[in-house]
DNA sequence: GCGCGCCGACCGACCAGTCGGTACGTGCGT
DNA sequence: ACGCACGTACCGACTGGTCGGTCGGCGCGC
């Protein structure tokens, strides 16, 4: 058995061996830089200082590394989000703990994102759909909670809650557009700031 | 000369010959299926049933392509947002506008607005550091409009413009990943409702 | 001395862009 | 009225180069 087909679920476990580590680093970097075409493997193995035939004893294709590259990212904010969900706070604290978690992962995690928001759609159809169903429980969970927050009174109920689950999720994913790490804002305070701006547009008058 | 080098100023001033309107038309679609780089120059002819020499007949490049996409959507919507601009409205009411106006231009332009977003970064520099020149302009005319209205009172002070800017314009060019013609709400709706929201956001105690 | 982990030259496929050529309309000298 | 020269529009086989992926081999630990 190669490495490459045992990886998958070794790596699914969240295990990865210091050469697999070195070069999803490297992969993502140059991804994040150039795009996914626009990025050969030989400047994948240079960068991570390994050779091809390391990266295919480890790795099936050039895809695999994307849809590692989701799936590290995807699997951090679905936990987050489960946490903060189980955590049973009310509507507007839940609402904001989302916003800043999300912002302070994908901040933290931005180079994933970047490659993620531009790549997503050359994942193969079966992997597609396991992110897409991925997403959609995100976006449902928290337009769960814009609409549990309305029908409790806690919020405005004129704002469509798919609208403002549209907003929120809207800023967040287009982020990697725009953050820079050594920018004056620190995530933390960027997210308080965004959560805040939602949270105005849900208060009742 | 060629009808390549011509063509620049000829398409820069809006005038398309039948044959570049089709070119342009069959490579916006499949640049937004397929990718930029995930389309080959000869699907491009064939979908606009040319041959590759009539392409590179009237264009000079594969990336010159995607400059006229972008530089397509650009265009108009700089035009709205002068256009609003000038008629010196309110700040609710101009920002509502512009909102509108961005959310309608975009939804008629989706596959431009996602190709756009996804393979900006692949422009050589010089059109790259133009892109982002009118970018800039165009945010910075929304903050200004948003900081105006909160030195007059009439929205709120605490809200950083700046964020509230990445918010509004995060939702409109995040809207190609989801905003589907034949879905339930017309992009006017659409606008309104992602306006209104926003206006929420801003409205004093 | 055997096999696991890795090496890297090489292969076949593919692709952007080229270029020698064709077809046709226009104007001009006779 | 005719034909010749010229420019524009377009054609498509071909080239030079690139890239993802392969595979026969090799060295080191046991």
């Amino acid at each position: 058995m190669t490495r490459a087909a045992e990886g998958r679920t070794r790596r699914a476990a969240g295990e990865l061996t210091p050469v697999e580590a070195r070069i999803m680093r490297a992969a993502v970097r140059l991804f994040a830089e150039q795009g996914f075409d626009g990025t050969t493997v030989q400047q994948v193995v240079d960068a991570a200082e390994v050779t091809k035939g390391a990266l295919y004893h480890y790795f099936e294709s050039k895809d695999d590394l994307l849809y590692e590259i989701y799936h590290s990212l995807i699997a951090i904010q679905l936990a987050g989000a489960e946490r903060i969900l189980a955590a049973g706070a009310g509507p507007a604290e839940t609402v904001r703990a989302l916003v800043v978690d999300l912002v302070e992962t994908t901040a933290a995690h931005v180079d994933e994102a970047a490659v993620f928001g531009r790549e997503m759609h050359k994942l193969a159809a079966e992997r597609m759909a396991a992110v897409r169903a991925d997403r959609r429980r995100y976006h449902e969970a928290f337009r769960g909670v814009v609409e549990r927050g309305q029908r409790e009174g806690v919020f405005r109920a004129e704002p469509p809650a798919e609208t403002v689950t549209l907003v929120a999720l809207g800023v967040v994913n287009q982020l990697p557009s725009w953050y820079r790490p050594d920018g004056p804002k620190p995530p933390g305070q960027l997210g308080a700031e965004i959560a805040d701006f939602v949270l105005a547009g849900l208060r009742p008058d």
